[in-house]
DNA sequence: CTGAAAGCGCTAACAA
DNA sequence: TTGTTAGCGCTTTCAG
């Protein structure tokens, strides 16, 4: 009597193998093209298989084999380019080597963190690679991955209490060339609108940009450090650009946290009808997309996403394909990108090759080249410089 | 003799059920606080759940239940502010539910799509939700879920063969009122940038925009409808347009399929020196953040991201609690969002009231209140107008 | 080259 | 209120 596979229910090899004769373990290492099975049985399975529509369930897979071969990810918001990017970047990875990727929002809530976290770990993912919230203090929910040998990866917005590998770009060095830059562009009092101050991030740029005054004997003023309180979004940006006025505070240059809290200052100035950059320059950090489109275009630094989460991945499969593999802390450099929101002299900028050991002088860490990125901008640029600010 | 549990090895229910002297079962409704679960031992089962540390295995209550409480997403690319916003929609919902979501990218590529979706498939997602990529055009993949019962919802690029529950916005209505919009702004050769030629949503616009001109007695022109290529990015947008210009076209409008091409003809035409939108007015698809940021900002029509994901996942959510429910095919009605771009004439937008019947003629369906949804772009506009287009 | 059998950790029907 | 027992579908040692 042929067994026939109830239409209700999944084919399982429990099936295939009853209709074949042959033990489930052999259709199991047929399935898989274990070397130790006959050509003939091979054959006759894998047929069936395809017949039966079978589909391994990878739910029991994992049960027997205690390993999900998935990749939990947290991160503060989807929605926002710079994350959706570098999941784009750990997925590609992932995906290479069959793993999947399991995605949690925050939604920059500790609390959400925290049950996200606890998700991931009864969903027994195999790594997590995380950028923590905002609100975040407090690490435990983290620490429990360590103690369950779970690889965990932080990047970008790292956790400083936990020892573990990470991968973040140089920040301080981003801050004190965009800060650089502005002072060779004239600007003496710039401020700085800065990040959520539990971030690492944050702390890092502010001391970039605190040091690049100081590398030029510029005084740093305390006032001109503004907070742009929570949220990273545009309107944060315009709001804080306002009270910035309001306070009587007319900096020569910005300094921004984001490229949305520069445009939202962008945004906010133009109404009060100061010029970019000739009465105040901009610069932004992260290079969205969003700044090439702004008017005028955006300075800002290059955060490489995509590359922050393949090497994040990358770094995950080196800890479970080597478990005594050491932490690994990368930093990877930033890249200024010139737009026009901050490029008061048109001089500096015609001879071709740009000095970058200038634009970085005390920095000991390898300077990232300082070049052009995005080619067109600089044709528009010259125009519009020789237009609107002829200077 | 107590039990130590091993600290090499994650504890179990067995290892608080041994320790405690009841049975796994016990320990197991006791961790789930079942009401049959004296208050004695069901608290002493979870101080040392706690003291233990111990965390659920997800894997095996999942092959135990036969049910992995898990949604799996399919789009064709994370990083597009749409659908990751689509995405935080789905998220939300199924967070509330205690359900995962695993989320997979197509990247666009036919073959990929083939591959994360057997992913899923062995993943034992109790759901999928798909918008399917500009390449597809065989089903198979798909029909798959639905033998296996597993409910699988469409939302915004749906699939034209498979009865399926899925939940779009009206494309049609949408062009059709951006199309009228422009031609009582004065436009009379109005040029369609088109979409992916396989995608429902890019006919469905092109229809919407061919009977916006019928219905105001404008001929049609095929010559106006031009295909973007694949990719839906600015550059796209810029090719395209120039394309348009070198070829000696010149309309008097642009209504593009999505907003990044909107935004890359938007900046080939300045290159050109083609004022917008008094030479040229613009308007676009989506909504997206970036449109208030572009100068002039750009008209488009509201895709509601977030709400289309809540709706995805609340029709999933119908489907699982009863199997018998009936595949819903749910219509978002979009809104037109008037900015500078397509703005010539002041005089028609100043008495506070407007008619949307006058805006949708002839389109049975229920249709969007006209309104203006942001209303800084308003005060803006009045100033700008002003200024530059004094008409 | 193939099979038997013992799990992986949890659930749930049935029994007590 | 609690325990017994039989799985869920697959992997993997060990034995043939």
């Amino acid at each position: 009597m042929t067994h026939v596979p109830n239409p209700y229910k999944e084919t399982t090899i429990i099936d295939i193998a009853k209709e074949l004769n042959v033990s489930k373990s052999t259709v199991s290492r047929a399935l898989k093209n274990h070397r130790s099975i006959g050509e003939a049985t091979k054959k006759a399975v894998q047929d069936l298989a395809k017949k039966y529509n079978y589909h391994p369930n990878d739910i029991a897979s994992s049960l027997s084999k205690r390993s999900t071969k998935t990749i939990g990810v947290i991160v503060p918001l989807l929605s926002h380019y710079y994350f959706s990017t570098v999941i784009s970047g750990i997925e590609e990875l992932a995906y290479k080597s069959g793993y999947k990727v399991i995605i949690c929002q925050s939604a920059e809530s500790y609390e959400r963190e925290v049950i996200v976290s606890q998700t991931l770990l009864s969903s027994k993912v195999d790594g997590l690679l995380v950028s923590i919230s905002r609100e975040t203090k407090n690490y435990d929910h983290f620490k429990v991955f360590q103690e369950k040998n779970i690889p965990i990866i932080f990047f970008d917005r790292i956790c400083p209490e936990i020892e573990a590998s990470s991968v973040i770009i140089n920040d301080y060095q981003g801050a004190f060339m965009a800060v650089e830059h502005l002072i060779k562009q004239g600007c003496r009092r710039i401020a700085h609108f800065a990040g959520p101050p539990l971030l690492l991030i944050s702390q890092n740029r502010i001391n970039g940009y605190k040091d690049a005054l100081l590398a030029h004997n510029i005084p740093f003023d305390e006032e001109l450090v503004i907070d742009c309180g929570p949220g990273l979004e545009q309107e944060n940006g315009s709001q804080t650009a306002q009270q910035m006025l309001d306070a009587g505070l007319r900096p020569d240059a910005i300094f921004a946290f984001c490229d949305p809290i520069a445009i939202g200052a962008m945004v906010t100035l133009k109404k009060n009808k100061i010029k970019i950059p000739a009465e105040m320059a901009v610069v932004g950090f992260c290079n969205e997309p969003m700044d090439t489109v702004v008017e005028p275009p955006l300075s800002s630094l290059v955060q490489p996403a995509f590359q922050i989460g393949e090497t994040a991945a990358a770094i995950f499969f080196q800890h479970i394909q080597d478990k005594t593999s050491p932490i690994e802390k990368r930093i990877l450099s930033t890249e200024l990108i010139v737009r026009e929101s901050s490029l008061k002299k048109f001089k500096n900028f015609c001879n071709g090759n740009f000095e970058s050991k200038k634009f970085c002088s005390n920095i000991t860490q390898p300077v990232a080249h300082f070049k052009f990125f995005y080619q067109p901008c600089f044709l528009r640029l010259l125009f519009t410089i020789m237009v609107i600010s002829p200077a």
